[in-house]
DNA sequence: CGTTCCTGTGACAAGGACGTAACATCTGTA
DNA sequence: TACAGATGTTACGTCCTTGTCACAGGAACG
């Protein structure tokens, strides 16, 4: 899951574009990294790419409906873990229960208030989330302060830049995960920012040298035309 | 008062279930403690038993009004305070005179924005908090009496102006904790004050003067690209 | 073994972030 | 009004960070 400590990723799946720009100014407006979908192939796409924190899914879609993704989600492992908020509108209340059989985790019915939405979106990130206190990541030896910006190894205390910074933190959110030189640039550039995606290779080198400034191994694994991932 | 300097508790008085719960949502998950009640009754009552740090108070309630409620509070020493935010639906926005007339710190509009009322809420906590809470906060050989408003460094009495005090204040509650300087111009500042982002900088420059006046390591840290950080 | 593609890394120029002095305002006070 | 203290803004210098390139080293593959 992309837990980034500072803006939560909310995928919003809608196929109506005046709604799905609601939904995308206000999760924004409220701090959140927020990703749209019009259907449900993209949906399921997306949860790939950008392993939201939560979702927030339009109940009848074109093509796969969402009821069917949330079962979906609901079935895979990987995405088992990720809240899923159903949205649909009244006439189709009389679905709640098999909107909530199918593992959806809350249920809002359309019009909804936008502050209850917003309410419980919060709700569920945070009763999913780690609740560790002051967002302490920790890989091996390694371990990242959100709140005060410092990572250690063993005791010693690293120095690294800031995009070195949110890099680690990164891979530190999920360790193991192999991501892309795109998903890295998205997280840790900016969305509409860019840059060659060669330039993620020089970072990357520049965090490895950093984690190793005081001995230890390179946790850091090359993915032979994939990616990079931690450990 | 119920003073926990970190998390200052809200008690919450609405008597609409649906409002209670965004109410309750969102200031918890900015970090309050949250009470609720759903009359005048209760509310009293509650006043009594949890101490709360600041009240947002429900213009309409059966029973009890809530402008009776503010009245009584604001007329007992104890309880006068506490700061009172109060709602009203825009219907009853000719009474707003006599909302504060009767005591009340400050006034929000239904329907609100849930930003405009933490921030209100987090303004009037800013204005009375530093006064009440008369805690003594330490930071190595730093000694802050938020009471008489001075600070020494080891035996030495630090000569700073009001901004710098404030400053000082934000980084001792949360040693560590690195602030944006946003969230710098948000605490120190004011929400709806604007200054540039490089103030910021200005100012963190005064207080490193004057907290070395007397000698003494430079104690705050500057986190390129994010912010600053005491220790 | 040779070719091709992918990755690691040193060098470098450009840009951005930060520290600070100087200045103009503003406020309260005598 | 004159004055002192405090504040916000600007400008400028310095240092750090960053994106890109070029080239070298290696892996996959026939």
């Amino acid at each position: 899951m992309a837990v980034s400590s500072e803006h939560p990723t909310v995928l919003v799946v809608e196929d109506e574009p005046a709604q799905r720009e609601v939904l995308y100014y206000n999760l924004q407006a409220e701090g959140f990294e927020v990703v749209t979908a019009a259907d449900g192939d993209e949906a399921l796409l997306l949860v790939e790419e950008e392993a939201p924190d939560i979702i927030v899914l339009d109940w009848m879609l074109p093509g796969i409906s969402g009821i069917e993704i949330c079962r979906q989600l609901k079935t895979r492992s990987e995405t088992r873990g990720i809240p899923v908020i159903m949205l649909s509108a009244r006439s189709e209340e009389v679905d709640r229960v098999r909107g909530l059989e199918t593992g959806a985790d809350d249920y809002v019915i359309k019009p909804y208030s936008v502050l209850e939405l917003m309410a419980r979106v919060r709700n569920q990130l945070r009763r999913v989330r780690p609740a560790t206190v002051g967002q302490r990541l920790q890989y091996d030896d390694i371990v990242l302060d959100a709140e005060t910006h410092r990572v250690t190894r063993g005791d010693h205390p690293l120095k690294l830049g800031p995009t070195e910074f949110r890099l680690l933190t990164t891979f530190m959110e999920k360790p193991g995960r192999v991501w892309s030189r795109e998903q890295l640039l998205d997280r840790v550039w900016g969305r509409d920012i860019y840059v060659d995606s060669r330039t993620v290779d020089v970072h990357i080198g520049r965090l490895r040298k950093a984690l190793c400034q005081h001995g230890g191994d390179d946790p850091l694994r090359t993915v032979r035309g994939a990616g990079y991932a931690l450990g």
